[in-house]
DNA sequence: TGGTTATGTCAACCGGATAT
DNA sequence: ATATCCGGTTGACATAACCA
């Protein structure tokens, strides 16, 4: 493993440009799963390790900024407060008062009284949809890219690292719960491993939302990647190669319910086809949402926006005039 | 042989699943 | 009950591999 490290830092290079294209800032973690989807790296607690030093090492030496990783890990608690006033409020606060003296205008006036008013008639993506789609993700690490790609779209994301804990279950189910006061019906797109675990997490999940009592019938959990036909036409690169990491797939205590003697991390769809990937998870929420039901609330809110800005417009010129006669009578 | 570099191991924080 | 795994990251220390 002692020599590939140019082959690694190449490999970062390209993962760098492909996340930075995506606006994302991988933290190491995505790094890691990167390069172990690319099989540069096999995927131990070592390897990890390695990647951890070469990439401190390359920054000392200048080819990567220091803050070109995320680390979601530490946090900074607190604020410090040193605010104080500027020595110029009073020269600035008068330049703005006689601004408004010189721009003083009844129209202006009118609008300042009532323009405020004008009720917020809009129309959201999802509003009165019967099926409600929420993408639930295994990684952490490939978050970030998931939300870049669908923040247009306004779903929910929820990330629930590995295993979910219970209290996190919880917390979405009662989420769960009002949403289905609204809707009908959530469809919840689940990414995660095609492994051992991530399959298995997908029952745990199942289960739980049984247990909260949720109605099934109301809420489907659906896989959307990594799924066996991804591999296949996509032409992923099944992990591990070696007869070694296989039998020690086999050897899982969960492997038990796992029909495929490979495993593909849910990385790779990002390292090999991010393109198709992103397709994938958009058109997944696509398929939950009806247009038509969208387009009549638009339609309906342009209406009431007209007449809402005639009433504005009429009640604006009652005010001149009021405003008028208590002028004269003064 | 001594000094440098690379790699391995364990620790810390936390909550969880599963097998033995 | 205990051990080991997952998720994220890095510091401290131990051991191995390398070169002059």
């Amino acid at each position: 493993m002692r020599g590939n490290r140019e082959a690694i830092l190449t490999e970062v290079d390209n993962a760098i440009r492909l996340f930075g294209a995506q606006g994302v800032k991988p933290t190491l973690r995505t790094l890691f799963y990167y390069l172990v989807s690319k099989n540069i790296i096999p995927n131990t607690r070592s390897a990890y390790k390695r990647l951890s030093r070469i990439l401190v090492k390359a920054r000392k030496e200048g080819r990567y900024a220091w803050d070109f990783l995320e680390d979601k890990t530490r946090v900074v608690l607190g604020y410090r407060s040193d605010h104080r006033f500027s020595d110029d409020v009073l020269e600035d606060f008068e330049e703005r008062l006689k601004y408004k003296l010189e721009s003083i205008d009844i129209s202006e006036i009118l609008s300042e009284l009532f323009d405020w008013m004008m009720p917020t008639i809009d129309v959201e993506m999802w509003a009165e949809q019967p099926i409600i789609p929420e993408i639930w993700i295994e990684k952490e690490a490939l978050s970030s890219t998931i939300y870049n790609w669908t923040r247009d779209l306004k779903v929910r994301i929820r990330v629930n690292r590995g295993y979910s804990s219970w209290t996190f279950i919880y917390n979405n189910v009662e989420d769960l719960k009002t949403t289905l006061l609204r809707h009908d019906k959530v469809v919840i797109l689940y990414l995660g491993d095609l492994d051992p675990s991530g399959v298995d997490i997908q029952r745990f999940l199942e289960e739980a939302l049984e247990y909260f009592g949720l109605d099934r019938e109301k809420v489907e959990l659906r896989r959307v990647a990594v799924t066996p036909e991804q591999v296949e036409e996509f032409d992923l690169p099944p992990r591990p190669e070696d007869a070694e990491t296989l039998a020690k797939l086999q050897r899982d205590t969960r492997s038990k319910s796992y029909t495929y003697d490979y495993i593909v991390e849910l990385d790779s769809l990002v390292a090999y086809v991010p393109e198709e990937f992103r397709n994938i998870v958009r058109s997944a929420i696509y398929d939950c949402w009806d247009k038509d039901i969208y387009n009549k609330l638009k339609d309906r809110a342009k209406e009431l926006s007209n007449k809402a800005f005639k009433l504005l417009v009429d009640y604006k010129e009652k005010a001149r005039e009021k405003i008028l006669n208590m002028l004269r009578e003064e």
